[in-house]
DNA sequence: TTGCATAGTTACAGACCGGTAACACCCTAG
DNA sequence: CTAGGGTGTTACCGGTCTGTAACTATGCAA
């Protein structure tokens, strides 16, 4: 898929869905609203009617990333219902799959390391949804039985967010290549330890 | 600090600490040449007179980066001199205090979600800079005692540069406030396998 | 005193940015 | 048939961006 995503649709989801995957590929302040319209197939008057501003499309497309991750958490509980740990093994695979996806990291990481102003929308609903994914795998874990439930939620996901960069900057050969294995043995290890 | 570093050196010097300054508060394309000179006290022709090219003044950036990254390195060195284990720890609470210094990430990783084209000058520089700091670490462990140097090594490496974009996203009080207990125990864990 | 390298000043080029105004077009609902 | 909402088109605004030209001022060294 190159940038031009130009099916037929209405006009502000052709949008949403272009502009989130050119801010993923070229970064927020890589793309203007001009080249996203034309992507679009269709232009900035149309864009500026669906949304108020530019900043408001960058948070409506953080929102959609987070719709879409929290679709992935229930396709977990569809596949293995009510197995929680075959659930946490299944979030270590496709954060897995995510690594060698593409070259690109977190989009709100990313989208962090962009916006610098403090008081920017977008940082808001970053700090929500990422509070949000966080509560979710501290759920998991504790619903799987482990102790420390929201210490290995942590280092996991420290983890995973240290190889998401850690691809973007050395490449998908670097320390990323030992993520599965990382995370595996610690689950085994905090496995052994009390459970709730 | 503010933006101002007019300290009286020679110009070049001062543009490049006061790019590095702004770069690091603001992103890279958060900030113009022309902010940067006045910030450093010049003009835009010396700026141009002494780096061909923003781009070149963002590769010089991080190689500076590096150098005082190198420094901390011999600074360990210089405070437990041949004592490996003692310089792990020593890594472990400097990378926990880099993390309650800003809430801004790791100035490489900002710059390769910024910049994104491949064949972009900086991306290379960060490859080549970021292998460097990982052999380091790698060394570090390895010299240390520690048996599996490498997983280790990655792992820390993985766990500090999560910590340092949970920061940037959720905040000091997110995940990595338990940074330093996740770290200290892996080296306890990895300690107690065979050593080399 | 002369000569030269370095640095500062002003103005500008050319491109791109986010955002808006005014108006013409279609499609569909009534 | 008609009215109106959603859409497309063109042109524009003011601002900012990187980078350059032409010229002046400064300080040091021979």
């Amino acid at each position: 898929m190159t940038d031009g995503v130009v099916e037929r649709s209405r006009p502000r989801d052709r949008i949403l869905e272009t502009a989130r995957d050119m801010f993923h590929k070229h970064g927020i302040k890589g793309v203007g609203v001009d080249a996203i319209t034309e992507a679009a197939g269709t232009n900035k008057m149309t864009l500026y009617r669906h949304f108020e501003s530019k900043d408001e499309l960058i948070v409506e497309c953080l929102r959609a990333n987070a719709a879409k991750a929290g679709a992935m958490w229930d396709a977990f509980e569809a596949e293995f219902p009510g197995d929680k740990l075959a659930q946490l093994h299944a979030w270590v695979r496709k954060a897995a799959a995510m690594l060698n996806a593409d070259g690109r990291g977190c989009d709100m990481a990313n989208a962090a390391a962009e916006l610098t102003e403090p008081d920017h929308p977008a940082r808001l609903v970053i700090r929500e949804l990422k509070e949000v994914q966080r509560q979710r795998l501290v759920t998991l874990c504790r619903d799987a039985g482990i102790g420390q439930a929201e210490l290995l939620a942590d280092t996991l996901s420290l983890l995973f967010e240290g190889a998401r960069v850690s691809v973007q900057t050395v490449g998908a050969e670097g320390p990323s290549t030992q993520f599965v294995r990382m995370a595996e043995g610690l689950i085994v290890s905090f496995r052994g330890t009390a459970a709730g």
